[in-house]
DNA sequence: ATGAAAGCGCTAACAA
DNA sequence: TTGTTAGCGCTTTCAT
């Protein structure tokens, strides 16, 4: 059998090779039946164009890159498959990488863009607006999802989020609500990311309209990991200074260190100490007691995030931001003082 | 500045494209000061070899697929991560490409083998040896990674994983042998996955050697979710008929569905009802009670699994079957009776 | 040790 | 509507 090229195709149709590229591209001027008989054909012996010719030929791909900086984070699972998901259903392909917590995503992107001619990026964790002229550089579209875009001059950059400064205020109010005076935030590193400090802002401004402030003694820094998180609040509960109701997770992985570092330290929540959430991870709800979250709409941001950057890629649309509401799911970790 | 190609490193260097390519590869029969001016020119443009033409002129990429089933699994991402680092440190290139759960595995991956060219695959989740006749036609290596592999004949394909048959036994000893006799057994489908029905089998094994059998009332079927296992687990409680005081999960996102089922009927885990689970999850050991479970050494499967099939793509090695060890964690969900 | 040149499979401009 | 043909950037054989 020898190699299935489109030349072999037109052979057996008994036509030129050009004509055989027109139906597989789905060129309009072809004859009817030619191109049935060209269909057949294909279908018949099985062929598949070389992706590599075209791709030297055009200098382009179809691939689209999904970057996603800290698997580790199950938040992320559900939004990388709806994302391959929705890319599937267009003419792209999905590529995902994974990239280390400490590594360089914007470096790792250049790689991939290069390395495989990618003609979109979809960015998960990390932020890399901060790296806004590397990025830039790309000139290919990119979409931050779950992250806010700082530069606004960055036209071939869009990001999808919520908006975390509010939906902070939110979780924080919710607590207030419910009597708490003295709250921690269980945090990230602050100007390090934008998220983390927008969603520490919006948690003190919350405090502050309710006419008591943030003590920054109860700022709890850690990693977003379930041992950081539970290594920080640990040891706050081990100080002296330690003098709070409450506790804001800046996510879910880090609410569930801090509700294993209470429950170790012989306290209990919500008895003691109450504890919500940010993300809305599924297996939140099965914890004892469950979870009080700020739910992100994943699907959601998922199919805006695709729905954009496809646009982007066939220039219909160029960087623009979209901003999602979130919900809060009440579970049994906060209770009224 | 015109197109970075081979030719124009050439230029600038003076010498052929054919001496730029045998630096490229690294060939020896080069001059070391040609092979220094070339070297340096391309680090000062910042030349990437284009991968479409060497693919095409080649017709073989570096491309390791890695095909995971079932992302929903907190089981996989650290084996997914771990494998993509254990490539990158290679000469390969990872992709990793997520299908659905219900979607066909095989017609996946011969999609992307001829798309893609890849020259190794690692399946994660699903069974493709029941399509061992699709596997065989791949011809390139693919290795199962934590799946047992059924047909020995197969020379392509190679697989690393743990004896599912006698940790499953392992796990119900640890029950019975701290006085529980009325076990049930949380799965997925028998005889769908070789997977399952190893476990089943192994846990009766090891039930019936202390001198009492399964009851097949007490299998709870379920599927690898955390919603189906609560479900399922939810029924057994409800009927008339549960008379069990232990459940063997066959992983730990079913374990935690079934505490969670078990905690909502007014039971209590390990008081009224002790579980164990199967895999060895991170986020296991945070939950009230931490769970008890058969933890498989994730770290050493990836890196196995990799090095086998890195060693099939070179040929240093033909299809093999590579058996760990698996480890019980003990948490606070299993108590004696 | 180096160069010249053929061609990998495809697309697209041009010709018919 | 269809065919002819020139390359895309690289590897590799064959000369030199």
């Amino acid at each position: 059998m020898s190699k299935l090229t489109i030349r072999e195709i037109a052979r057996l149709a008994e036509v030129s090779v050009s004509t055989v590229s027109r139906v597989i591209n789905d060129m309009p001027d072809v004859n009817a039946k030619t191109r049935e008989r060209v269909n057949s054909l294909i279908d018949e012996h099985g062929y598949v164009p070389n992706a590599s010719a075209r791709t030297l030929k055009q200098n382009q791909t179809n691939i689209i890159c999904i970057i996603v900086k800290g698997i580790h984070n199950p938040f992320f699972a559900p939004i990388v498959e709806n994302i391959q998901q929705e890319i599937v259903k267009t003419k792209y392909i999905p590529v995902v990488h994974y990239i280390d917590e400490s590594s360089d995503e914007v470096g790792a992107a250049s790689q991939l863009l290069i390395e495989k001619k990618a003609v979109g990026l979809v960015f998960l964790g990390g932020n890399p607006t901060s790296k806004a002229r590397a990025v830039s550089k790309f000139k290919v579209p990119c979409v931050l999802s779950t992250m806010t875009q700082r530069s606004q001059e960055l036209k071939n950059v869009s990001s999808v989020c919520v908006d975390d400064f509010k939906a902070a205020g939110s979780a924080v109010r919710y607590l207030t609500d419910r009597g708490h005076r003295s709250i921690a935030i269980l945090g990230g590193r602050r100007m390090d990311r934008d998220l983390v400090w927008n969603r520490y802002n919006g948690a003190v401004k919350a405090m502050e309209e309710k006419g008591f402030s943030f003590d920054e003694e109860n700022y709890l820094e850690s990693k977003f990991s379930l041992e950081d998180s539970y290594r920080a609040t640990g040891e706050a509960l081990a100080s002296d200074a330690h003098r709070f109701t409450a506790i804001f997770a800046m996510s879910d992985i880090m609410a569930i260190g801090a509700m294993k570092a209470i429950h170790d330290a012989g306290l209990n929540v919500p008895g003691d100490i109450s504890v919500i959430g940010f993300d809305g991870i599924r297996i939140g709800q099965y914890f004892d007691p469950s979870l009080t979250t700020v739910r992100q709409p994943y699907e959601e941001i998922a199919v805006r995030s695709t729905k954009l950057l496809v646009d982007n890629i066939e220039g219909r649309d160029t960087g623009r931001n979209i901003v999602l509401d979130t919900l809060i799911i009440e579970g049994d970790s906060v209770r009224s003082v």
